[in-house]
This record gives structure tokens, C-alpha cells and sequence, in this order.
DNA sequence: TGTAGTCTGTACGCTGCCGTACATAGCTAT
DNA sequence: ATAGCTATGTACGGCAGCGTACAGACTACA
């Protein structure tokens, strides 16, 4: 019992949400959580599913996606370590229209649904902070949506490298062209060609399925304005008083999973 | 005091979340509510503004604008008699990154912030129900950001008006190409070339600001799946179980404002 | 070592929407 | 009535992204 994931159950504080609540409420969590590793694509719920558990990334990504009648796609939002997949569990829906698919391969934990509907009708604490994130998230979806309607591939490449970043440990995506157009709901030859002029501009480096950021500060400023709206709305969302954390990218450094760059 | 919207203040039946709440809590909510008359293009919060109240709408229509920073826009969802504005008040962030404009002038009820605080950390039923609601307003954010990836102006003016149509009394709006146009985030000449064509089919009929459907069937047809999606997922939510209303058109027959068809 | 499969690069015509410009038609006020 | 404004119609070049097609490059596995 003594391998990695022991080391990673033992840190709750890898999910913000759960390093978020009183000490008590995690201790109360803890028995009941569950570590799952996640693989690439796979789906954690699909569009109209009864939720059964909620998860909470630690290290993996995960896309909530709309599938449309003929098939093609389009993200609405991404999750990470700051998050939890299935708030419709807690806002009452029980289910929703879109797909949850694991974008980037990883660990989280699993709750079950009565367990977590329990502990969230108990704890006000626990309900304003979902509150809070779920508003953050509904952020995300509304600038996904303005971002579909005005910007260019370019743009929007750089704006979902951006936030894939800020859920990963490393500056390295293993994330084929082919995926990211699915998720952007653009064909793969725009991807190839957008990312063609970021690498030549030294941005970032690919080969693959393996994406690497170089220079990130670049990255920001040929993005369009939608990453920093979200970002600094979802910053002040989250931000927690208590502890003086502000900054989401902070958050990464708390969970201990250490992986060598590029290595998934 | 016998006038009309006198009439009106004693119908909180008006508004459907108003209308959904148990009685006790609708008396106490009763004495807080103001009627107040929403002009078209009046802006009831502004993005990052903290809000002072929340708004139930009775027969006006309320969009909720992203305005981008070079001034174009794009709308991220349409509220009416179904719902509430100012959802980041019981969400925990008291402000949005977005504008709420009327879109269609009309009466709302009005409550200020603390009171409804109160009662929403009071009454269980409350919270429930706003967070389903919040969970509808989520998929028309998510239907919305789909669809101005994948679809037409064509098929987006038709979604447009048959969300609007929902949310009136009469097959009449009151709206300009422009107007529209600010809310799909296109030209307006886009608008009136869309529009040209749904006119020679007969589905509507438009002069100056006045546009009447005139073949609904037909414009449903013409919509993008995007539409039905929006509209079944929100039927599912706001299904009251408990007087077996399932449909959010039947609402419109609560309430007893009564205005003769493009009167405004 | 070779072969199959996956991922990426490139090309080309097409279309939907944009930016811009200007014309016409209907309402409104003095 | 008439001037002025607002709303709508039309036109045209330009371009971003699409659909399609295919070639080359890298990987994995036999």
C-alpha cells in the first residue's frame, strides 16, 4: 500500500475545493473519498447521464463538452484541480446536456452522490464555496460562448493552451491537434495551422501529441482578451480570506504529485 | 391606486420562481417586493457592478450582454417571466463579468439585496429552487457558446426569436435589426438579410422595430437544434412536481397583464 | 526491419460573414 | 408639409474558416 496513490490519498489539499473547507468537513469527506485514476478520454458522464458521483480533479483535466445531433463538438468549459465535475448534483439537476471526458489523463478523487448531497445540505460553508466556483464556471462558459462568436483560431488556440496550462503541474500537454479542434469545435487543419505560427514564433513546441509552452508571457499577449477575463473573475470568485491564497496557479504547488515533464 | 399596476403588485404569480415558492414564503416576501417599469435599453447591473437588488420579471425581457473591450458584444442568455437577474447575488459573487439591458421594456419586481439574502439563507425550498433555475440559465450559457460556433446567422435569428417569443405574451416584438444584431454579435446587415428570408417564407413579418411571427411551426423548423435542446433541458429543471405545471409556456397564462398584441 | 497506423503539413476551391458604403423608406416634430 | 432622423435594403471586395484530398513524418508493433 505503500505506492504513490497512498501518497497522493493523503493529501485532499490537491483539490482546491477540498483544501478550501474546514478541517472538519475534509475529515468528514476523507473515509468517503475515493482516488480513480482517469485515462485519456475517458467519459465521466455523458450528456443526460443521472450523475452517481462527483469528482475532484487532482492532477487530470477534464472537458465539459457539447456533442451536437450531427456530431461535432464544442467545450463550454474546462475543470481542473480547481474544481469538481457534476455541480448539477448540487444545483438539483441531477443531470445535464453535456459530456464530462477526460481531456488531460490523471488522478482524482470520487465521491458518491448521496454521500456529497449529505455533507452539502449540512455545511453552509461547503454550499457557498460550491456556489462560488459553480459562478466562476458559468464565467467560463459565457466568455467560451463571446469567444466563439468573435475571435480567430489563433486567438482562441492561445486562450485554451492558457488554461490548460493552469491546470497542469507542467508546461507540457500531451494533446493531439486533432483533440484540440475538437474541443475548440474547429477542423484539425485549422489547429495545424494555428499552432504552426506559434511554433514558429519559438511559443511553443510540438511533436506528436506532445505540446510544450515556451514562452508563455508571448502566449498571453497573442491571446485574445477572454483567458484574462476569466482568469481575474475566477481569481476573485475564489479567492479564499482565510488563507490569503489568491492566485489559482498557487494551488499547483500544494499537491505533491510529482511527475517528470512531459512523461504521461 | 386602482390603476393597473396595482393590479399587477398583487399578482406575484406573475413570475414564475415567485410563483413556485411556497405560500408562507411568498407572504413574507410580498411587503418587500417593489414594482418597478423597465424601459427598453435600460441597464439593470453592469459588468463588476455589485448589486444592490435582484429582479423578478413579469413581462419584460432581460439579456445578459458581454461587452468585449472594443465595444462588440455578444449575449450570453435571455431572461423572462421564467427566471430572476441577478443570480450573483445568492451565487456568492455579487457581480458578473456581464451587462444586464432590457430587452424588451415591461414590469419587474424588485427586492433588495439583504432581504432576499435573508430569505434565501432562510428557506431551503428557496435555495432549491434558484439553483435549478441557475442550472437551466447554465445550459442556455452552454447552448449559446455552441451555437455561435456551429450555426448560421439563419438558424440563430430563428433560435433567438423563439426564445424571446417564450418569454412574451403576444407573437409581437418590439425590436429593432440592430438591437438583435448587438445580441447575436453580428452585422447588422446580417440580421436583415436573415430576416429578409424568414419574411418571403411568411414566418414573420417586420417593419421598423415591429416583428410578428406569423408561422411558429415553420420557425422552429428553421432553428438550429439549439433551441429545443434549451428549451427541454429548462422544462425538465422548472418542472414543479408539486402542482404538476410542466411547461414554462403555461406560465405566461398566470400572469394577468393583459396588453393588446404590438401595443408597446 | 519492415509495415501498419497515427499524427502532422499543405493545397485548393467554396461559402458565410465581415467592413464599408450608400440608397431608400417610414416616422416625427415643428 | 418638409426637414431630419431612424430603420431597412443592397451591393461589393476581402478573408477566415470549411470540406476535401493527399503527402510526408513519426511511432509502434510484429
Amino acid at each position: 500500500m505503500l505506492h504513490s496513490s497512498k501518497a497522493i490519498a493523503l493529501q485532499p489539499q490537491g483539490n482546491f475545493l477540498i483544501a478550501a473547507l474546514p478541517v472538519d468537513v475534509q475529515a468528514r469527506l476523507l473515509p468517503n473519498l475515493e482516488l480513480v485514476a482517469l485515462p485519456l478520454g475517458k467519459v465521466l458522464y455523458e450528456s443526460g447521464d443521472t450523475l452517481r458521483y462527483v469528482y475532484f480533479p487532482i492532477d487530470c483535466i477534464v472537458s465539459l463538452l457539447y456533442v451536437m445531433e450531427n456530431g461535432a463538438s464544442a467545450e463550454i468549459s474546462v475543470v481542473g484541480n480547481e474544481g469538481i465535475i457534476g455541480v448539477a448534483m448540487f444545483m438539483g439537476g441531477g443531470s445535464t446536456t453535456s459530456r464530462a471526458i477526460i481531456q488531460s489523463a490523471g488522478y482524482a478523487y470520487r465521491l458518491s452522490g448521496q454521500k456529497f448531497k449529505d455533507e452539502f445540505n449540512r455545511h453552509t460553508e461547503m454550499l457557498m464555496l460550491l456556489l462560488r466556483y459553480t459562478q466562476s464556471l458559468i464565467t467560463q462558459m459565457a466568455q467560451t460562448a463571446v469567444c466563439n462568436r468573435h475571435h480567430s483560431i489563433d486567438q482562441q488556440l492561445c486562450r485554451w493552451l492558457l488554461l490548460s496550462l493552469d491546470r497542469l503541474p507542467t508546461n507540457c500537454l500531451a494533446m493531439t491537434q486533432e483533440l484540440i479542434a475538437n474541443m475548440l469545435g474547429v477542423r484539425r487543419e485549422g489547429v495545424t495551422e494555428a499552432a504552426g505560427k506559434l511554433q514558429k514564433l519559438g511559443v511553443i513546441e510540438y511533436s506528436r501529441g506532445k505540446i510544450t509552452v515556451l514562452n508563455r508571457v508571448l502566449l498571453e499577449q497573442l491571446s485574445c482578451e477572454c483567458y484574462a477575463v476569466v482568469k481575474k473573475e475566477t481569481d476573485r470568485l475564489m479567492a479564499t480570506p482565510t488563507t490569503g491564497r489568491s492566485e489559482l496557479q498557487q494551488i499547483n504547488e500544494l499537491h505533491s504529485i510529482s511527475m517528470p515533464p512531459c512523461a504521461q
